[in-house]
DNA sequence: CCAAAAGTGTTAGGCGTACACCCATGT
DNA sequence: ACATGGGTGTACGCCTAACACTTTTGG
Protein backbone atom coordinates (compact mmCIF):
# COMPACT_ATOMS: atom_id res chain seq x y z
CA UNK A 1 0.00 0.00 0.00
CA UNK A 2 1.80 3.03 -1.10
CA UNK A 3 -1.03 5.64 -1.13
CA UNK A 4 -2.83 6.49 1.64
CA UNK A 5 -6.06 4.40 2.35
CA UNK A 6 -9.45 5.77 2.47
CA UNK A 7 -11.50 4.99 5.04
CA UNK A 8 -10.88 2.29 6.76
CA UNK A 9 -15.43 1.40 7.00
CA UNK A 10 -15.71 1.18 3.38
CA UNK A 11 -13.93 -2.05 0.88
CA UNK A 12 -14.52 -3.84 -2.08
CA UNK A 13 -14.60 -7.65 -2.29
CA UNK A 14 -14.27 -9.59 -5.33
CA UNK A 15 -16.03 -12.68 -6.24
CA UNK A 16 -13.65 -14.25 -8.99
CA UNK A 17 -15.56 -16.87 -10.76
CA UNK A 18 -13.34 -19.21 -13.21
CA UNK A 19 -13.69 -22.24 -14.67
CA UNK A 20 -11.46 -24.47 -15.77
CA UNK A 21 -11.90 -28.77 -16.29
CA UNK A 22 -13.13 -29.35 -13.43
CA UNK A 23 -16.06 -26.91 -13.45
CA UNK A 24 -17.08 -23.25 -11.59
CA UNK A 25 -14.34 -22.36 -8.57
CA UNK A 26 -14.23 -19.24 -6.73
CA UNK A 27 -10.85 -17.94 -5.67
CA UNK A 28 -10.39 -17.12 -2.36
CA UNK A 29 -7.68 -15.95 -0.09
CA UNK A 30 -6.24 -17.38 3.29
CA UNK A 31 -7.29 -14.26 6.35
CA UNK A 32 -4.00 -15.04 7.82
CA UNK A 33 -5.32 -15.06 11.43
CA UNK A 34 -4.40 -13.14 14.56
CA UNK A 35 -3.14 -14.60 17.83
CA UNK A 36 -6.00 -15.00 19.82
CA UNK A 37 -6.57 -18.16 21.07
CA UNK A 38 -8.36 -19.42 17.41
CA UNK A 39 -6.47 -22.07 15.13
CA UNK A 40 -6.70 -22.48 11.86
CA UNK A 41 -6.83 -19.35 9.07
CA UNK A 42 -9.84 -18.78 7.68
CA UNK A 43 -10.97 -18.37 3.74
CA UNK A 44 -12.48 -15.14 2.57
CA UNK A 45 -12.90 -13.51 -0.61
CA UNK A 46 -9.79 -11.46 -1.93
CA UNK A 47 -10.76 -7.76 -1.08
CA UNK A 48 -9.37 -4.75 0.06
CA UNK A 49 -10.03 -0.85 1.20
CA UNK A 50 -10.01 1.85 -1.13
CA UNK A 51 -7.24 4.64 -1.91
CA UNK A 52 -8.00 8.15 -1.62
CA UNK A 53 -9.38 9.13 -5.20
CA UNK A 54 -10.13 5.70 -6.07
CA UNK A 55 -12.98 5.07 -8.32
CA UNK A 56 -14.70 1.79 -6.75
CA UNK A 57 -14.32 0.34 -10.24
CA UNK A 58 -10.58 0.88 -10.12
CA UNK A 59 -10.54 -0.47 -6.46
CA UNK A 60 -12.00 -4.08 -7.79
CA UNK A 61 -10.34 -3.76 -10.83
CA UNK A 62 -6.73 -3.49 -8.97
CA UNK A 63 -7.78 -6.27 -6.12
CA UNK A 64 -8.76 -8.40 -9.82
CA UNK A 65 -5.14 -7.18 -11.19
CA UNK A 66 -3.37 -8.17 -7.69
CA UNK A 67 -5.01 -11.45 -7.61
CA UNK A 68 -4.61 -12.33 -11.19
CA UNK A 69 -2.34 -10.57 -12.89
CA UNK A 70 -4.91 -9.72 -15.55
CA UNK A 71 -6.87 -6.71 -15.97
CA UNK A 72 -9.13 -7.43 -19.19
CA UNK A 73 -12.14 -9.20 -17.48
CA UNK A 74 -15.50 -7.61 -17.34
CA UNK A 75 -15.79 -6.49 -13.91
CA UNK A 76 -18.91 -5.95 -12.49
CA UNK A 77 -20.71 -4.32 -9.37
CA UNK A 78 -23.83 -6.42 -8.21
CA UNK A 79 -23.56 -5.87 -4.91
CA UNK A 80 -23.23 -3.58 -1.20
CA UNK A 81 -23.33 -5.40 1.88
CA UNK A 82 -23.27 -3.26 5.19
CA UNK A 83 -25.21 -4.94 7.93
CA UNK A 84 -23.53 -3.81 10.82
CA UNK A 85 -23.76 -7.76 11.79
CA UNK A 86 -21.15 -8.46 9.39
CA UNK A 87 -18.81 -8.58 11.36
CA UNK A 88 -20.08 -9.44 14.49
CA UNK A 89 -17.51 -12.63 14.53
CA UNK A 90 -15.20 -11.71 17.09
CA UNK A 91 -12.02 -13.38 15.13
CA UNK A 92 -13.42 -11.36 11.84
CA UNK A 93 -14.04 -8.29 13.57
CA UNK A 94 -10.09 -8.87 15.62
CA UNK A 95 -8.37 -9.41 12.13
CA UNK A 96 -10.40 -6.37 10.74
CA UNK A 97 -9.06 -3.99 13.34
CA UNK A 98 -5.45 -5.70 13.52
CA UNK A 99 -5.65 -4.65 9.27
CA UNK A 100 -6.47 -1.69 9.26
CA UNK A 101 -4.84 -0.58 12.44
CA UNK A 102 -8.07 1.20 13.76
CA UNK A 103 -10.88 0.35 16.01
CA UNK A 104 -14.23 -0.33 13.73
CA UNK A 105 -18.04 -0.60 14.22
CA UNK A 106 -19.27 -1.23 11.04
CA UNK A 107 -17.62 -2.17 7.58
CA UNK A 108 -19.25 -1.79 4.45
CA UNK A 109 -17.89 -3.73 0.97
CA UNK A 110 -18.85 -2.96 -2.35
CA UNK A 111 -18.83 -6.66 -3.67
CA UNK A 112 -18.18 -7.05 -7.56
CA UNK A 113 -17.47 -10.11 -9.95
CA UNK A 114 -15.85 -11.24 -12.54
CA UNK A 115 -15.99 -14.31 -14.80
CA UNK A 116 -12.76 -15.89 -16.19
CA UNK A 117 -10.83 -18.79 -16.95
CA UNK A 118 -8.60 -20.50 -15.24
CA UNK A 119 -5.43 -21.28 -17.88
CA UNK A 120 -2.41 -22.69 -17.27
CA UNK A 121 -0.80 -18.91 -17.97
CA UNK A 122 -3.14 -17.61 -15.36
CA UNK A 123 -2.16 -20.12 -12.67
CA UNK A 124 1.31 -19.42 -13.42
CA UNK A 125 0.67 -16.31 -12.28
CA UNK A 126 -0.50 -16.89 -9.64
CA UNK A 127 1.46 -19.46 -8.35
CA UNK A 128 2.99 -16.89 -5.66
CA UNK A 129 -0.39 -15.57 -4.16
CA UNK A 130 -1.62 -17.57 -1.23
CA UNK A 131 -4.83 -18.32 -3.16
CA UNK A 132 -6.85 -21.11 -4.51
CA UNK A 133 -9.52 -22.09 -6.35
CA UNK A 134 -12.32 -24.09 -4.47
CA UNK A 135 -15.35 -25.64 -6.37
CA UNK A 136 -18.23 -23.43 -5.82
CA UNK A 137 -20.10 -26.46 -4.26
CA UNK A 138 -17.59 -27.42 -2.09
CA UNK A 139 -16.74 -24.04 -0.29
CA UNK A 140 -15.18 -23.94 3.10
CA UNK A 141 -16.12 -21.97 6.37
CA UNK A 142 -15.62 -18.31 5.00
CA UNK A 143 -15.26 -14.67 7.00
CA UNK A 144 -17.89 -12.50 7.68
CA UNK A 145 -20.80 -13.21 5.14
CA UNK A 146 -18.85 -14.12 2.12
CA UNK A 147 -20.46 -16.77 1.94
CA UNK A 148 -23.88 -14.87 1.12
CA UNK A 149 -21.81 -12.67 -1.01
CA UNK A 150 -21.13 -15.75 -3.07
CA UNK A 151 -24.24 -17.07 -3.24
CA UNK A 152 -25.71 -13.38 -4.62
CA UNK A 153 -23.19 -13.43 -7.17
CA UNK A 154 -24.02 -16.65 -8.31
CA UNK A 155 -27.40 -15.50 -8.92
CA UNK A 156 -26.63 -12.47 -10.52
CA UNK A 157 -24.05 -14.50 -13.00
CA UNK A 158 -26.84 -15.82 -14.69
CA UNK A 159 -29.09 -12.49 -15.29
CA UNK A 160 -25.37 -11.37 -16.56
CA UNK A 161 -24.57 -13.89 -18.87
CA UNK A 162 -28.54 -13.56 -20.56
CA UNK A 163 -28.05 -9.42 -20.70
CA UNK A 164 -24.59 -10.24 -22.21
CA UNK A 165 -23.46 -14.22 -24.02
CA UNK A 166 -20.21 -13.27 -24.56
CA UNK A 167 -19.56 -13.25 -21.57
CA UNK A 168 -19.40 -16.98 -21.33
CA UNK A 169 -16.57 -17.13 -23.95
CA UNK A 170 -14.44 -15.07 -21.16
CA UNK A 171 -14.44 -18.44 -19.39
CA UNK A 172 -13.41 -20.92 -21.82
CA UNK A 173 -10.47 -21.40 -23.76
CA UNK A 174 -10.33 -20.25 -27.31
CA UNK A 175 -10.88 -23.41 -28.88
CA UNK A 176 -13.10 -25.05 -26.90
CA UNK A 177 -15.41 -28.05 -27.46
CA UNK A 178 -18.91 -28.26 -27.53
CA UNK A 179 -19.06 -30.06 -24.18
CA UNK A 180 -16.81 -27.97 -22.81
CA UNK A 181 -19.48 -24.81 -23.41
CA UNK A 182 -22.23 -27.05 -22.69
CA UNK A 183 -21.40 -28.24 -19.05
CA UNK A 184 -20.21 -24.15 -18.24
CA UNK A 185 -23.56 -22.97 -19.63
CA UNK A 186 -25.30 -25.97 -17.01
CA UNK A 187 -23.38 -24.74 -14.26
CA UNK A 188 -24.14 -21.52 -14.43
CA UNK A 189 -27.60 -22.35 -15.16
CA UNK A 190 -28.18 -25.10 -12.72
CA UNK A 191 -29.47 -27.45 -14.88
CA UNK A 192 -28.49 -30.00 -17.59
CA UNK A 193 -29.23 -29.23 -21.31
CA UNK A 194 -30.22 -31.93 -24.04
CA UNK A 195 -27.09 -32.50 -26.47
CA UNK A 196 -29.02 -32.33 -29.55
CA UNK A 197 -30.98 -29.05 -28.78
CA UNK A 198 -27.43 -27.55 -27.55
CA UNK A 199 -25.72 -28.41 -30.87
CA UNK A 200 -29.04 -26.97 -32.90
CA UNK A 201 -28.15 -23.40 -31.06
CA UNK A 202 -24.58 -23.39 -31.35
CA UNK A 203 -25.21 -23.87 -34.97
CA UNK A 204 -27.53 -21.58 -35.18
CA UNK A 205 -24.97 -19.07 -33.70
CA UNK A 206 -23.06 -17.79 -36.39
CA UNK A 207 -20.43 -16.09 -34.41
CA UNK A 208 -19.29 -19.43 -32.65
CA UNK A 209 -17.51 -20.72 -35.73
CA UNK A 210 -16.55 -24.63 -36.25
CA UNK A 211 -13.07 -25.31 -36.77
CA UNK A 212 -11.05 -27.90 -38.50
CA UNK A 213 -9.09 -29.10 -35.67
CA UNK A 214 -10.22 -31.55 -33.46
CA UNK A 215 -9.31 -33.19 -29.92
CA UNK A 216 -6.25 -35.87 -29.83
CA UNK A 217 -5.08 -38.67 -27.92
CA UNK A 218 -8.97 -39.12 -26.43
CA UNK A 219 -9.79 -42.51 -25.51
CA UNK A 220 -13.31 -41.82 -27.64
CA UNK A 221 -14.35 -40.02 -31.04
CA UNK A 222 -12.75 -37.00 -31.22
CA UNK A 223 -14.66 -33.54 -30.76
CA UNK A 224 -14.68 -30.71 -32.58
CA UNK A 225 -13.03 -27.44 -31.98
CA UNK A 226 -15.04 -24.48 -31.74
CA UNK A 227 -13.86 -20.17 -31.12
CA UNK A 228 -15.81 -17.55 -30.49
CA UNK A 229 -15.75 -14.79 -33.00
CA UNK A 230 -16.33 -11.30 -31.41
CA UNK A 231 -16.40 -9.50 -34.26
CA UNK A 232 -19.00 -11.51 -35.89
CA UNK A 233 -20.73 -11.28 -32.10
CA UNK A 234 -20.32 -7.27 -32.28
CA UNK A 235 -21.24 -6.62 -35.41
CA UNK A 236 -24.67 -8.90 -34.47
CA UNK A 237 -25.66 -6.98 -31.88
CA UNK A 238 -24.31 -3.82 -32.22
CA UNK A 239 -22.93 -3.52 -28.73
CA UNK A 240 -19.38 -3.26 -28.21
CA UNK B 1 -32.38 12.92 13.30
CA UNK B 2 -32.79 11.32 17.14
CA UNK B 3 -30.09 8.95 16.45
CA UNK B 4 -26.17 9.58 15.95
CA UNK B 5 -25.31 9.67 12.29
CA UNK B 6 -22.95 6.91 10.85
CA UNK B 7 -20.18 8.06 8.83
CA UNK B 8 -20.62 11.25 7.27
CA UNK B 9 -19.16 9.38 4.10
CA UNK B 10 -21.58 6.68 3.54
CA UNK B 11 -25.30 7.80 1.74
CA UNK B 12 -28.22 5.86 1.19
CA UNK B 13 -30.37 7.59 -2.10
CA UNK B 14 -33.69 6.37 -3.18
CA UNK B 15 -35.09 6.66 -6.07
CA UNK B 16 -38.66 6.58 -6.41
CA UNK B 17 -40.48 6.02 -9.36
CA UNK B 18 -44.21 6.68 -9.51
CA UNK B 19 -46.95 6.45 -11.87
CA UNK B 20 -50.35 8.44 -12.53
CA UNK B 21 -52.50 9.44 -14.94
CA UNK B 22 -49.84 11.46 -16.43
CA UNK B 23 -47.37 9.03 -16.45
CA UNK B 24 -43.89 8.05 -14.92
CA UNK B 25 -42.51 10.77 -12.16
CA UNK B 26 -39.55 10.45 -10.26
CA UNK B 27 -39.53 12.45 -6.38
CA UNK B 28 -37.37 14.73 -6.20
CA UNK B 29 -37.02 17.11 -2.84
CA UNK B 30 -35.40 20.81 -3.08
CA UNK B 31 -31.67 21.01 -1.99
CA UNK B 32 -32.20 23.72 0.57
CA UNK B 33 -29.32 26.23 -0.80
CA UNK B 34 -26.28 27.54 1.60
CA UNK B 35 -25.66 31.20 1.17
CA UNK B 36 -22.43 31.42 -1.25
CA UNK B 37 -23.12 33.38 -3.90
CA UNK B 38 -25.04 30.28 -5.50
CA UNK B 39 -28.58 31.34 -6.17
CA UNK B 40 -32.00 29.26 -6.41
CA UNK B 41 -32.32 25.51 -4.89
CA UNK B 42 -31.26 22.78 -7.01
CA UNK B 43 -33.32 19.37 -7.30
CA UNK B 44 -32.08 15.69 -5.49
CA UNK B 45 -32.97 12.60 -4.75
CA UNK B 46 -34.15 12.04 -1.48
CA UNK B 47 -31.43 10.67 0.80
CA UNK B 48 -29.63 10.64 4.01
CA UNK B 49 -26.80 9.36 5.93
CA UNK B 50 -26.87 6.50 7.69
CA UNK B 51 -27.36 5.78 11.44
CA UNK B 52 -25.35 3.70 13.40
CA UNK B 53 -26.16 0.17 13.84
CA UNK B 54 -28.90 0.79 10.85
CA UNK B 55 -29.01 -1.63 8.30
CA UNK B 56 -28.64 -0.22 4.60
CA UNK B 57 -32.44 -1.65 3.77
CA UNK B 58 -33.58 -0.07 6.63
CA UNK B 59 -31.97 3.14 6.00
CA UNK B 60 -33.70 3.09 2.64
CA UNK B 61 -36.98 1.92 3.81
CA UNK B 62 -36.46 4.93 6.31
CA UNK B 63 -35.77 7.41 3.90
CA UNK B 64 -38.87 6.15 1.94
CA UNK B 65 -41.09 6.54 4.70
CA UNK B 66 -40.23 10.56 5.48
CA UNK B 67 -40.48 11.01 1.99
CA UNK B 68 -44.32 9.17 1.72
CA UNK B 69 -45.18 7.99 4.77
CA UNK B 70 -45.52 4.62 2.85
CA UNK B 71 -43.38 1.62 4.19
CA UNK B 72 -45.07 -1.30 2.01
CA UNK B 73 -43.41 -0.48 -0.96
CA UNK B 74 -40.81 -3.06 -3.11
CA UNK B 75 -37.51 -1.25 -1.89
CA UNK B 76 -34.26 -3.05 -3.88
CA UNK B 77 -30.82 -1.90 -3.96
CA UNK B 78 -29.74 -1.64 -7.34
CA UNK B 79 -25.93 0.59 -7.39
CA UNK B 80 -23.22 2.09 -5.57
CA UNK B 81 -21.91 5.32 -6.63
CA UNK B 82 -18.56 6.53 -5.33
CA UNK B 83 -16.73 8.67 -8.08
CA UNK B 84 -14.10 10.62 -5.86
CA UNK B 85 -15.91 13.43 -8.61
CA UNK B 86 -19.13 12.68 -7.46
CA UNK B 87 -19.24 15.60 -5.45
CA UNK B 88 -16.46 18.20 -7.88
CA UNK B 89 -19.27 20.90 -8.25
CA UNK B 90 -18.47 23.30 -5.66
CA UNK B 91 -22.51 23.70 -4.27
CA UNK B 92 -22.74 20.03 -4.33
CA UNK B 93 -19.92 20.12 -1.96
CA UNK B 94 -20.71 23.68 0.10
CA UNK B 95 -24.29 21.74 0.68
CA UNK B 96 -22.77 18.64 1.99
CA UNK B 97 -20.46 20.04 4.42
CA UNK B 98 -23.08 22.33 6.08
CA UNK B 99 -25.70 19.39 5.96
CA UNK B 100 -23.67 16.92 7.83
CA UNK B 101 -21.44 20.00 9.46
CA UNK B 102 -18.26 18.54 8.19
CA UNK B 103 -15.09 18.15 5.78
CA UNK B 104 -15.98 15.62 3.01
CA UNK B 105 -13.89 13.93 0.86
CA UNK B 106 -15.39 11.97 -0.43
CA UNK B 107 -19.60 10.64 -0.59
CA UNK B 108 -20.30 7.45 -1.35
CA UNK B 109 -24.17 6.90 -2.00
CA UNK B 110 -25.99 3.34 -1.82
CA UNK B 111 -28.65 3.94 -4.24
CA UNK B 112 -32.38 2.21 -4.15
CA UNK B 113 -35.03 2.19 -5.70
CA UNK B 114 -38.87 1.11 -5.60
CA UNK B 115 -42.01 1.95 -7.45
CA UNK B 116 -45.28 2.98 -6.18
CA UNK B 117 -48.73 4.43 -7.78
CA UNK B 118 -49.51 8.45 -7.04
CA UNK B 119 -52.61 8.01 -5.20
CA UNK B 120 -54.51 10.82 -4.00
CA UNK B 121 -53.96 9.17 -0.51
CA UNK B 122 -50.40 9.67 -1.08
CA UNK B 123 -50.54 13.03 -2.52
CA UNK B 124 -52.26 14.03 0.83
CA UNK B 125 -49.67 12.24 3.29
CA UNK B 126 -46.96 13.99 1.32
CA UNK B 127 -48.70 17.74 1.18
CA UNK B 128 -46.54 19.23 4.10
CA UNK B 129 -43.07 17.81 2.51
CA UNK B 130 -40.99 19.91 -0.30
CA UNK B 131 -40.83 17.48 -2.67
CA UNK B 132 -42.58 17.12 -6.46
CA UNK B 133 -42.94 14.32 -8.94
CA UNK B 134 -41.43 14.98 -11.54
CA UNK B 135 -41.59 13.62 -15.61
CA UNK B 136 -38.73 11.06 -16.07
CA UNK B 137 -38.53 12.51 -19.20
CA UNK B 138 -38.81 16.27 -18.08
CA UNK B 139 -36.27 16.28 -15.27
CA UNK B 140 -34.57 19.35 -14.29
CA UNK B 141 -30.96 19.82 -13.48
CA UNK B 142 -29.81 17.69 -10.64
CA UNK B 143 -27.09 17.73 -7.75
CA UNK B 144 -24.29 15.31 -7.50
CA UNK B 145 -24.51 12.62 -10.14
CA UNK B 146 -28.56 12.46 -9.55
CA UNK B 147 -29.48 12.31 -13.16
CA UNK B 148 -26.93 9.35 -13.34
CA UNK B 149 -28.58 7.62 -10.90
CA UNK B 150 -32.04 8.43 -12.11
CA UNK B 151 -30.80 6.73 -15.91
CA UNK B 152 -29.68 3.63 -14.30
CA UNK B 153 -32.43 3.06 -12.40
CA UNK B 154 -34.87 3.26 -14.88
CA UNK B 155 -32.82 1.03 -17.11
CA UNK B 156 -33.35 -1.31 -13.96
CA UNK B 157 -36.95 -1.17 -13.55
CA UNK B 158 -37.18 -3.11 -16.62
CA UNK B 159 -34.80 -6.25 -15.23
CA UNK B 160 -37.07 -6.11 -11.90
CA UNK B 161 -40.35 -6.57 -13.60
CA UNK B 162 -39.13 -8.75 -15.66
CA UNK B 163 -37.96 -10.73 -12.87
CA UNK B 164 -41.12 -10.27 -10.83
CA UNK B 165 -44.27 -8.83 -13.12
CA UNK B 166 -45.84 -8.18 -9.88
CA UNK B 167 -44.32 -5.44 -9.42
CA UNK B 168 -46.28 -3.27 -11.96
CA UNK B 169 -49.52 -3.56 -9.79
CA UNK B 170 -47.70 -1.64 -7.33
CA UNK B 171 -47.86 1.40 -9.28
CA UNK B 172 -51.16 1.01 -10.19
CA UNK B 173 -54.71 1.64 -8.26
CA UNK B 174 -56.46 -1.44 -7.45
CA UNK B 175 -58.89 -0.96 -9.77
CA UNK B 176 -57.19 -0.43 -13.17
CA UNK B 177 -57.90 -0.09 -16.84
CA UNK B 178 -55.87 -1.94 -19.48
CA UNK B 179 -54.75 1.07 -21.12
CA UNK B 180 -53.54 1.89 -17.38
CA UNK B 181 -51.26 -0.98 -17.39
CA UNK B 182 -50.30 -0.80 -21.09
CA UNK B 183 -49.10 2.56 -20.78
CA UNK B 184 -47.56 1.47 -17.79
CA UNK B 185 -45.85 -0.83 -19.66
CA UNK B 186 -45.06 1.13 -22.39
CA UNK B 187 -43.05 3.49 -20.50
CA UNK B 188 -41.10 0.86 -18.64
CA UNK B 189 -40.10 -0.71 -22.12
CA UNK B 190 -39.80 2.46 -23.90
CA UNK B 191 -41.79 0.95 -26.67
CA UNK B 192 -45.35 1.09 -27.89
CA UNK B 193 -47.59 -2.34 -27.89
CA UNK B 194 -49.99 -3.54 -30.14
CA UNK B 195 -53.34 -3.14 -28.80
CA UNK B 196 -54.99 -6.49 -29.49
CA UNK B 197 -52.14 -8.50 -29.12
CA UNK B 198 -51.96 -7.01 -25.21
CA UNK B 199 -55.60 -7.78 -24.67
CA UNK B 200 -55.08 -10.85 -25.46
CA UNK B 201 -52.02 -11.09 -22.61
CA UNK B 202 -54.62 -10.16 -20.34
CA UNK B 203 -57.00 -12.33 -20.71
CA UNK B 204 -54.13 -15.39 -20.86
CA UNK B 205 -53.26 -14.09 -17.61
CA UNK B 206 -55.73 -15.92 -14.98
CA UNK B 207 -54.38 -13.64 -12.19
CA UNK B 208 -55.46 -10.30 -13.69
CA UNK B 209 -58.94 -10.79 -13.38
CA UNK B 210 -62.36 -8.09 -15.23
CA UNK B 211 -64.40 -6.42 -13.12
CA UNK B 212 -68.17 -5.78 -14.17
CA UNK B 213 -67.61 -2.21 -12.85
CA UNK B 214 -66.82 0.31 -15.72
CA UNK B 215 -65.34 3.81 -16.16
CA UNK B 216 -68.06 6.33 -15.84
CA UNK B 217 -68.12 9.74 -16.99
CA UNK B 218 -65.45 9.55 -20.11
CA UNK B 219 -66.70 10.72 -22.98
CA UNK B 220 -66.26 7.76 -25.06
CA UNK B 221 -67.21 4.46 -24.69
CA UNK B 222 -66.55 2.98 -21.14
CA UNK B 223 -63.23 0.90 -20.46
CA UNK B 224 -63.82 -2.44 -17.95
CA UNK B 225 -61.71 -2.34 -15.04
CA UNK B 226 -59.53 -5.23 -14.05
CA UNK B 227 -57.26 -6.11 -11.02
CA UNK B 228 -54.56 -7.86 -9.95
CA UNK B 229 -55.42 -11.52 -7.47
CA UNK B 230 -52.16 -11.51 -5.60
CA UNK B 231 -53.51 -14.64 -4.22
CA UNK B 232 -53.91 -16.32 -7.58
CA UNK B 233 -50.48 -15.38 -8.46
CA UNK B 234 -48.92 -16.49 -5.91
CA UNK B 235 -50.01 -19.68 -6.24
CA UNK B 236 -49.06 -19.59 -9.79
CA UNK B 237 -45.33 -18.54 -9.27
CA UNK B 238 -44.68 -20.21 -6.40
CA UNK B 239 -42.89 -17.47 -4.91
CA UNK B 240 -43.01 -15.94 -1.11
C1' DC C 1 -73.51 12.67 -36.27
C1' DC C 2 -69.03 13.22 -34.77
C1' DA C 3 -64.98 12.52 -31.91
C1' DA C 4 -62.48 9.43 -29.03
C1' DA C 5 -61.16 5.51 -27.14
C1' DA C 6 -62.66 0.37 -26.30
C1' DG C 7 -62.64 -3.97 -27.76
C1' DT C 8 -62.06 -8.06 -30.76
C1' DG C 9 -59.30 -13.03 -34.22
C1' DT C 10 -56.38 -14.95 -37.33
C1' DT C 11 -52.09 -16.09 -39.26
C1' DA C 12 -47.05 -16.86 -39.62
C1' DG C 13 -42.55 -17.46 -37.90
C1' DG C 14 -39.21 -18.25 -34.21
C1' DC C 15 -37.87 -20.60 -30.09
C1' DG C 16 -37.67 -24.05 -26.71
C1' DT C 17 -38.27 -28.85 -25.69
C1' DA C 18 -38.84 -33.70 -26.00
C1' DC C 19 -36.96 -37.72 -27.76
C1' DA C 20 -33.21 -42.33 -29.74
C1' DC C 21 -29.79 -43.96 -32.49
C1' DC C 22 -25.34 -44.60 -35.04
C1' DC C 23 -20.25 -42.94 -35.24
C1' DA C 24 -15.34 -42.57 -34.21
C1' DT C 25 -11.56 -43.68 -31.29
C1' DG C 26 -8.45 -45.94 -27.79
C1' DT C 27 -7.85 -49.94 -24.94
C1' DA D 1 -15.38 -56.22 -28.92
C1' DC D 2 -16.36 -52.87 -25.80
C1' DA D 3 -16.45 -48.58 -23.42
C1' DT D 4 -16.73 -43.71 -23.92
C1' DG D 5 -18.31 -39.72 -25.39
C1' DG D 6 -19.46 -37.25 -30.32
C1' DG D 7 -22.72 -36.08 -33.30
C1' DT D 8 -27.32 -35.87 -35.81
C1' DG D 9 -33.43 -34.53 -37.23
C1' DT D 10 -38.24 -34.26 -36.45
C1' DA D 11 -42.45 -32.77 -34.40
C1' DC D 12 -45.23 -30.15 -31.20
C1' DG D 13 -46.59 -26.29 -28.35
C1' DC D 14 -46.02 -21.59 -26.97
C1' DC D 15 -45.10 -16.98 -27.52
C1' DT D 16 -44.51 -12.95 -30.32
C1' DA D 17 -45.78 -9.88 -33.78
C1' DA D 18 -48.31 -8.14 -37.65
C1' DC D 19 -52.55 -6.45 -39.10
C1' DA D 20 -58.21 -3.34 -39.50
C1' DC D 21 -62.68 -2.82 -38.32
C1' DT D 22 -66.90 -2.34 -35.29
C1' DT D 23 -68.78 -0.66 -30.75
C1' DT D 24 -69.88 2.43 -27.16
C1' DT D 25 -70.36 6.76 -25.10
C1' DG D 26 -70.66 11.89 -24.39
C1' DG D 27 -70.91 16.18 -26.55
Amino acid sequence: MNRQAFYPHLSVDCVLIGFDEEGLKILLVEKTHVESGHTGAISKLPGDLIYEDEELDAAARRILFDMTGMSSPHLEQFHTFGSPSRIKNPADREWVEATSGRKIGRLVTVAYMAMLRISTKLRKLMESHKTRWVPVDDLPELAFDHRDIIELALERIRSAVKKEPALIYDMLPSKFTALQLRRLNEEIHGKSMDVRNFHKKIAARPYIVQLDEKEEGVAHRAARYYRFDRKIYNRLYCRN
